[in-house]
DNA sequence: ACTGGCACTCGCGTGCGAAGAGTGCCAGGG
DNA sequence: CCCTGGCACTCTTCGCACGCGAGTGCCAGT
């Protein structure tokens, strides 16, 4: 359908229009591409691919700039990811190993990601789906008051205060807290309801409303807990946006805040490898005007959680997917070792 | 020195400003406030106070603008705090008390302030220093390593992994987890070190390299959780800073995004009461066309942490701080609850 | 199928003039 | 002595016309 040459001229388009942020004419475009060919010869292709709707001039007598349509086929058939330099890796690496916990991998993570694409980055804390229980604590906190620990695999520790009916002694807490641990531990989030089901019935019957309080609260936990929380970074990098920033930082800004928009973008990426949506592509109205890469990580073999960025789609689109898959495989690293 | 009516201009100089965002001359004051005098009158004042240095004019034959030092006498002499309404006091209430755990009582405080004050909010969670510990949980991870959570009264939970010199025995482990409860719960943390200064002694000399190790952590995290981590919200609101908003914003986003700057910002703050910085008055260059309005707040009488919001020098401070105000008085309350 | 040439379209920057807002100052009046 | 009305002056802003330059589309020629 399009000739190799006028791919070659959309390829050409989209790198000096990423580059310079000004629609690019014919002339330039054969002049700092070796396309051996005239401007005049460009200028029918670029006519094509304007039929085709792969690039759009903003009035008439300007250069061309791609649309999303354009971008996408440049994504796609056009250029591929370039990989991290060594010295990137080993930079990446050894910023990502000094972490000293959890919170700290997420907030390094993030920083590296805004720095190394100067975007905004978005990094999904582990997920607990896959994880297991580490550890369940019971603490008592007041007569009829206790907290309750969540500790799992991925080292991520969620706390609940549970309101008893009655007032509870602190044997008891333990003694449930022992019955507790040697049921969950070590076993997958989506298991414990059925394994805990009958745990009230070893217990005395005016105990049972205090166990089965801290049960359903227990639960409740790792439900809501799967609803993800999730850090982003780099936000003075919306300034890069382009001239008309100050019209589309707002509602990008406002689509950040919500973390529910944004754990819905990264979740419908189902892509195994980096994927990649363009402009109007992205389901939230405020993002019309971004493209977001995103990637899955997980410590194992299995993704856990994403991460990505969200940028102009006037973007590097090579250089972001490098970054980002790179920096998605070494955070799976630091997370299998810790 | 400066008379009734100078400071009288100075007012509505300040207010009419403040909502019109446009220089305000001579006339229009008259004109909206009756003071009683001829624009002839004021002009004469405004030169007084241009003097003084509390306004200043963008370009000749412009109105007058108050400087920060205008601003600075508006908020000390000129202007109160303007207490909420009591529908938005029930509207603070119930939506702060819907917070299930810390991490949603801080959340929940950033969004609101945010949407009361139409600015960024800034929210520090509870300082530790002034906290005590609850209890102290020791986990068996590895052969050669555990977990270590400490829990605080404020329900602050953080966790570390140790690394232990030698392999050690869940007996162990949960002896080293009794005494070391023993010693510290409900004891504050400064005084934690002297207290657990000679447990190592009680151990075999081939335990005493893990217990130490294990202490040597505790005490890191004491000391590190007290590098307050922060929580931010409404960076949407930066739109709203005035028509030359795209310069200012880079600086104050990136200002922002330095969590140090912000702790040190609010850490400043040493009135009991609500501190207000205008604009050069803060230390970060990136901040010098803001104000930031910020007030401790604490479960018992002691603040233990602070909150405020970052916006344009050209806000309503008396608006603002009632609203950082009430939103610390009310956080207080609900962290006393839980 | 590519190329060179040419006429045409627009956006953008510049310069100028009129309009409007606001000021400073001065002389007169309570 | 302080306030007021009046007046001349200063600047910014806006609208408009103009010319320049970049870029396009089309066509005839090779």
């Amino acid at each position: 359908m399009l000739s190799e040459r006028r791919l070659q001229v959309l390829r050409a388009i989209v790198q000096d229009y990423v580059g310079t942020e000004e629609p690019v004419g014919s002339k330039a475009l054969t002049e700092r591409h070796n396309l051996g060919v005239s401007p005049a010869t460009v200028r029918n292709d670029m006519a094509a691919l304007e039929d085709e709707g792969f690039i759009a001039q903003p009035h008439t007598s300007a250069g061309r700039i791609p649309t999303d349509k354009g971008y996408r086929l440049f994504v796609d058939k056009l250029a591929g990811v370039k990989p991290m330099t060594a010295p990137e890796r080993r930079a990446i690496q050894n910023f990502l190993e000094g972490a000293v916990d959890l919170d700290d991998v997420v907030a390094r993570t993030v920083r590296l990601l805004a720095q190394l694409t100067r975007q905004v980055a978005v990094v999904q804390y582990p997920s607990l789906t896959r994880s297991t229980v580490r550890h369940v604590e019971l603490l008592p906190m007041a007569p009829a008051r206790a907290m309750l620990v969540l500790i799992t695999d991925t080292g991520r520790v969620e706390q609940r205060m549970v309101d008893c009916p009655a007032p509870v002694g602190e044997a008891t807490l333990a003694d449930l807290r022992a019955r507790l641990n040697s049921r969950v531990a070590g076993r997958r989030f989506t298991d414990v309801p059925s394994l805990v089901e009958d745990l009230p019935e070893g217990f005395d019957p005016e105990e049972r409303g205090t166990v089965s309080t801290v049960l359903s609260t227990l639960l409740e936990t790792l439900v809501e807990e799967n609803e993800e929380r999730l850090m982003i970074g780099g936000t003075a990098n919306l300034t890069r946006f382009g001239h008309d920033f100050p019209l589309v930082i707002r509602p990008v800004l406002e689509a950040l805040e919500e973390q529910v928009v944004l754990l819905k973008l990264l979740g419908e990426a189902k892509d195994p490898g980096v994927t990649v949506r363009i402009g109007h592509e992205n389901a939230h109205e405020g993002l019309n005007s971004t493209s977001v890469v995103s990637v899955g990580y997980g410590s194992g073999g299995e993704a856990v959680a994403k991460l990505g960025v969200v940028g102009p789609t006037r973007m590097d689109y090579p250089g972001t997917m490098g970054a980002v898959r790179a920096v998605a495989r070494y955070v799976g690293q630091i997370l299998a070792e810790s």
